[in-house]
RNA sequence: GGAGGGAUAGCGAAGUGGUCAAACGCGGCAGACUGUAAAUCUGUUCCUUCGGGUUCCAUGGUUCAAAUCCAUGACCCUCCA
């Protein structure tokens, strides 16, 4: 199976600005680009999923060239929702460190690196209108189908010229790293686009681009965002049992679509999962190895390890030495509320009754619906709902 | 610059003087059923020392009483210039 085959069976490939990319993709040592701005100090499993993608690229033999916007995060993507919050320079600098970190590790550091930030800074207004704007029709940019779908809610002249940034972002990687695709989510296409036209008019030469489709739960949102819920890369954000938790749940109808496009498994492997979810979907065959194999990428073997046995035994009822440890600062004798909320458990005293009064909450295996109930052990483990099991210890 | 319209809980959206801590839907959380699944059903969804406290863009005002009326301000949309 070429390349292009296999991004095609998993489901990876959205929209492509030409048909040669398929030729490009099988055969040629193709530099491309993938880029993220530093929204946060960790990227999240959305901006994973393509990444993923970026990763098969390079094992195929193309030779990546990651950007994080410096630049571009001081203007910020539009989206369909409205305007951005504008980002302290020195924000945007934490943040782009930490995800700088990150793509490193993913990528075992064999990447190129680079900062729009670097290229943007001294490049003045008025040279950019000479150099850039001249050469994109307004009538192009509205027809856009972010800026389109912004003009009855209203988009900032900073926003709307977003895509010129980026656009002009493909122009420097074409001219200066060699730069000749760039591999993105979907929502990128447009910005995508306005640098392959760039590329084209200005130096007369023809660059390449495609999309992944973004990647939506069974809500229908897009994956890992569900409130203030993300699921972050950053192991300290969000612990590899977690982020093992949130696959293994996952539904039958998406785990072969899942498997697909965040795994490195064959073919034959995922359809051999397919197959099980099909005769013997009890057995969770393919939800555990998506899982397993989403944590081993992220965080190593031996930290899917962990998360695997540490689900095993808190879900097998076998063991309950192995779970998330949380240290509390209240002492013995607390009441469960205040505990719960010190964890973290619950964001606060009310949802904290509620979860209590309503039998969600069980103390060393034994359901508690009592508010005024007290701890009088220094460890204990603290269960909310079905699924939510941490240690819990206390001072004395 | 002119005319009109808008803003309500995480989101969408009712409400136009008291019965409003604010309908309804989605989402979230919990319970039942299950396979740590889906679907379905039930409860719940601002904070609270359970007395109450603080909310409907902001600040003032009218009123016994304001999300609702008035004034001013910032913001958004539509049309005109």
């Amino acid at each position: 199976m070429t390349l292009y085959e296999d991004l095609k069976w998993r489901g990876l490939i959205k929209d492509v600005s030409s048909p040669e990319i398929e030729k490009l993709l099988n055969e040629g040592k193709v530099t491309f680009y993938w880029g993220t701005d530093p929204t946060a100090d960790s990227l999240h499993i959305g901006h994973y999923s393509s990444l993923v993608t970026a990763k098969r690229l390079a094992a195929a033999g193309h030779k990546p060239v990651l950007l994080i916007g410096g630049a571009t995060g001081l203007i910020g993507d539009p989206r369909p929702s409205g305007e951005r919050e504008i980002i302290s320079k020195e924000t945007l600098d934490k943040y782009f460190e930490g995800i700088k970190k990150q793509v490193t590790n993913l990528f075992d550091g064999n990447i190129e690196l680079v900062n729009n930030y670097d290229w943007m800074k001294d490049y003045t207004f008025l040279d950019f209108l000479r150099d850039i704007g001249k050469h994109i029709n307004i009538n192009y940019m509205l027809n856009k189908d972010i800026i389109n779908r912004r003009l009855d809610s209203g988009i900032t002249y900073a926003e709307f010229s977003y895509t010129l940034i980026q656009g002009y972002d493909y122009l420097h990687l074409f001219r200066e790293k060699g730069v000749t695709l760039q591999a993105a989510g979907s929502d990128q296409w447009g910005n995508i686009t306005t640098g392959i036209e760039l590329i084209r008019k200005v130096e007369g030469k023809e660059a390449y681009g495609f999309t992944m489709p973004l990647i939506l739960d069974a809500t229908g949102k897009k994956i890992g965002k569900s409130e203030g819920n993300a699921l972050w890369i950053d192991k300290e954000k969000t612990s590899p049992y977690k982020i093992y938790q949130y696959f293994i749940n996952t539904d039958d109808s998406l785990v072969i679509h899942y498997l697909k496009v965040f795994t490195f498994l064959s073919k034959d492997k995922i359809e051999e999962l397919e197959e099980s979810v099909k005769t013997e979907p009890e057995k969770r065959l393919a939800q555990k190895a998506l899982a397993y194999e989403v944590v081993k990428d992220l965080h190593g073997i031996e930290e899917a390890e962990n998360a695997r046995k540490m689900s095993e035994d808190i879900f097998s009822g076998a063991s309950l030495e192995n779970m998330p440890v949380i240290t509390s600062s209240l002492s013995i004798g607390t009441d469960i509320l205040s505990l719960l909320v010190d964890c973290g458990i619950a964001p606060s005293k009310s949802e904290a009754r509620r979860l209590v009064i309503q039998g969600g909450i069980s103390i060393d295996s034994e359901k508690i619906t009592d508010p005024a109930f007290t701890i009088n052990k220094d460890e204990v483990v603290v269960q909310k709902g079905k699924k939510s099991f941490n240690k819990v210890t206390l001072k004395k």
